[in-house]
DNA sequence: GCCTAGGTCCCGTGA
DNA sequence: TCACGGGGCCTAGGC
């Protein structure tokens, strides 16, 4: 059955865009809604919106988005395993729950410009090719010397008490050393987490063991150095 | 000028497509495009996701939004500050730019299902209410006793050379204490930095002065027990 | 399910 | 503008 068979609406009553979305919610269908509404959050926080034209989005999986004019993130938004689609006082109201953790999302239509629907076929996943964490990672682990000459890398993801440390290895004196990547400017908690990793090495190789520690990122802020001199690990500026 | 006078499209041809979009571009009005397309990412990554049936959202600050049937998070997307709309072998083709960083997501249409478009009236904020990290530092700034029982509360955002402090105050016998708070159940990050500011405060106060570090948190993970208790901080339990 | 850490994180606040 | 830390963060990977 073609898509064709649900024809967008154009400010429709209530309960006919009301029938719309439950029958987008069976075929398991995308529908975006665009209206005037007003929206109620209840579960990890709680949060109220008064009414305004947002852009509403049902996904197949239950996923509700409500948008607002601006901003790439919505202004609500509920993951949900259940909808319930109704018309009250000449409203359409869309209540979106979850359990665990218990959340609700309610919208509520004043009016309603235009409704779409498509019912979607399977998804695929983007591929992501570069500039991750995992890449810096790779070009470290083929190449150490990246790090600072006669550096030799043993593991990735070396577990420790503190965590796993992103790379662990041994410099050309044969000194421990613990790598710290991040793909982007580092901040002070990058410094903080080395720290963590080092210390936990320090007591994992015996007793207090000489172990260093490298940040490695393409930049980091003023304050990470200040935290990285102080505890007295280094820093190695290198793009992923 | 009433929005019934750009009704939603149907199957519409590349052309046709194309004018809709521009049209709710200028007009700084929402529009969603259900249809089955390719994507590339180019900027702080690259990313590319072949053919499928997806839910592309242009927002009127120029956010491109492309969804695909799950998930809360849009598969790829950009606060956009020019948009491109052209059609080329027979496929609606949009380009969203951004300068500073240098960024660019490209969406091509095979086929449109449905296109839909609303113009915007300003928008209003929402109002959080109660749950968040904020609150948590209501509560304990008007019942500092909450922390410990003789406890005082002296300065919130109190600066240190490692960052500002949550709470900074003094227990009954006049020490001073650090508080970290976190309105959710908290990960070792969280201890290291209440480590940082205690570390600074240590240093700020005169030589090596007397300073505990308390972590409140309605909860937190057993190795950020375990980081905690190597450094000599505390943790204490409150619900925002 | 929980824990841990990354992210094209986004976002607000302050210097 | 950058820097810093919160978030209903979300998501992936282990256990």
């Amino acid at each position: 059955m073609s898509d064709t068979d649900r024809p967008p609406l154009v400010a429709p009553a209530p309960a006919e865009a009301a029938a719309y979305v439950r029958d987008a919610r069976e075929r398991r269908a995308f529908c975006t809604l665009l209206g005037r509404c007003h929206v109620a959050y209840d579960g990890r926080t709680t949060s109220h919106a008064g009414p305004a034209d947002r852009l509403v989005a049902l996904k197949p999986d239950l996923t509700l988005l409500v948008h607002a004019a601006d901003g790439p993130k919505p202004q609500n938004w509920l993951a949900a395993d259940a909808l319930d689609v109704d018309v009250a006082d000449g409203a359409l109201l869309l209540t979106a729950t979850r359990e665990s953790p218990t959340e609700e999302l309610c919208v509520t239509f004043e009016s309603i410009e235009q409704a779409a629907a498509m019912a979607a076929d399977e998804t695929d996943a983007t591929v992501e090719i570069s500039g991750t964490e995992a890449d810096l990672k790779e070009r470290v682990l083929a190449d150490p010397a990246l790090v600072e000459p006669g550096f030799r890398a043993l593991a990735a993801e070396r577990d420790t008490p503190a965590g796993p440390v992103d790379v662990f290895g041994r410099d050309s004196s044969g000194r421990a050393v613990a790598v710290e990547l991040k793909a982007t400017r580092a901040g002070p908690d990058a410094a903080s987490q080395l720290s963590r990793y080092v210390d936990a090495l320090r007591r994992d190789l015996h007793a207090d063991a000489d172990v260093r520690g490298i940040l490695v990122a393409p930049s980091c802020t003023p304050r990470t150095r200040r935290v990285l001199a102080r505890d007295g690990h280094e820093f190695v500026s290198l793009e992923p």
